[in-house]
DNA sequence: TAGATTGTTAATCGATTAACAATC
DNA sequence: TAGATTGTTAATCGATTAACAATC
């Protein structure tokens, strides 16, 4: 039965669910238990059916979960459908990692433009895009905006360019500045990757061993 | 009081606490209080007590926190203390990034190393760092193996190296591949910041805009 | 002093786990 | 059929919010 509002828990997991159905596709698993599935991630059998019920029955009973099957389901629930366009706005180190090396294809985005400021940048071409200046972005998003924006530019210019991106149209941003961005209403979904925040909470662990104590029964 | 076992949640927010909190000192700030600083974060005074409560009594009545010794608190709680060394493997476009953008000296690490295995790379000099090859790696933890070690190399060799790593007696890991490392044991932390789940919670909440209502009283 | 705001205890709310009837 | 495992309901556990005495 499903639910009416998902919590963020749980919409946290099921990136991880999908990874580890692929694996699983990967090594030719046919067919998995709640149980199983639980022992490999860590978590409880009861989490998973618990889980997944919020948006559907996916297993059978005395047989368990068909991997390609939730594999599918799981993907279509992540919004992963029929193509999206994706654009990125800085092609310094952090841009060009992304723009040579993440697989936007595996998730149903396409990358369709990348800008930058620097002459030395612009122009250039790399995985198939050639760098824009951002100076042309405003209009560039005249016609039709992306569905999403990256921004891996620095961060100073981070609140103006997604307002900009915002009026535009553009529905979600994947930020990695250091900055955090205005709010935008709720049409426009912003995630932020802070890799600062991630360091820090290694940080914590390291300096209170005590608190990462778990045992498993 | 002090609570004997923290919560994983109460840690996220810590790095959050930071960052408004310098925030503020920026911005000559001298005191805040709970009601104030949960107006500005989003999140409920009760929650913000809460959370600090845990880790001593850093407020007074009537007055509320100084925002410069609170932060120092929160500092001091999060482990930014002496400095750590860090190391880094893998100098490829997000390597790059990170030696010469992120700010590894605010947290109180200093980064010694970086290695890589391309002969193009390897030798070449960044950031006051020449680059070394990954084989000599292992050599170098003999000595004094850093605290950290961040890995920013393609996602295949994670396993072997963090184990190789682990065992040399590095303490934590700061993941950026899309591995999941091997368990190293309670005394290894490590910190994964998996690109690819966070761009999938985006996807999932472009896809389902209900579940992003939210509205405060 | 009076007003403000803390730290903490109690109440509420939500998330996880356990249990189990349904059924493949 | 018998065994396994689901989806779901109930029980437990934990986290957030509210309330308030203490006190600056």
């Amino acid at each position: 039965m499903r639910k009416n509002k998902i919590s963020h828990n749980v919409i946290l997991r099921l990136p991880r669910y999908l990874r580890y159905l692929e694996e699983l596709r990967s090594k030719d698993v046919v067919r998995i238990s709640s149980g199983e599935l639980g022992r490999l991630m860590g978590i409880t059998a009861s989490q998973i059916r618990q889980d997944l019920s919020c948006f559907g029955e996916f297993g059978q009973q005395g047989y368990g979960y068909n991997v390609e099957m939730l594999l599918g389901e799981v993907a279509k629930i992540l919004g992963i459908r029929r193509e999206r366009r994706a654009i990125i706005i800085g092609a310094g180190n952090l841009g060009r990692a992304i723009i040579g090396k993440f697989p936007f294809e595996q998730y149903a985005f396409r990358l369709t433009a990348a800008y930058d400021v620097s002459h030395e940048i612009v122009g250039t071409e790399m995985a198939g895009l050639t760098i824009r200046h951002a100076d042309t972005l405003a209009a560039d998003l005249q016609d039709s905006p992306p569905d999403i924006a990256v921004l891996t530019m620095s961060g100073e210019s981070a609140r103006t360019i997604s307002t900009l991106l915002a009026d535009a149209g553009v529905r979600g941003i994947w930020n990695f500045t250091n900055q955090d961005l205005p709010n935008m209403g709720p049409d426009v979904i912003v995630e932020n990757l802070h890799f600062s925040d991630s360091l820090l909470t290694l940080s914590y662990y390291m300096t209170h061993p005590k608190d990462n104590e778990l045992e498993k029964p």
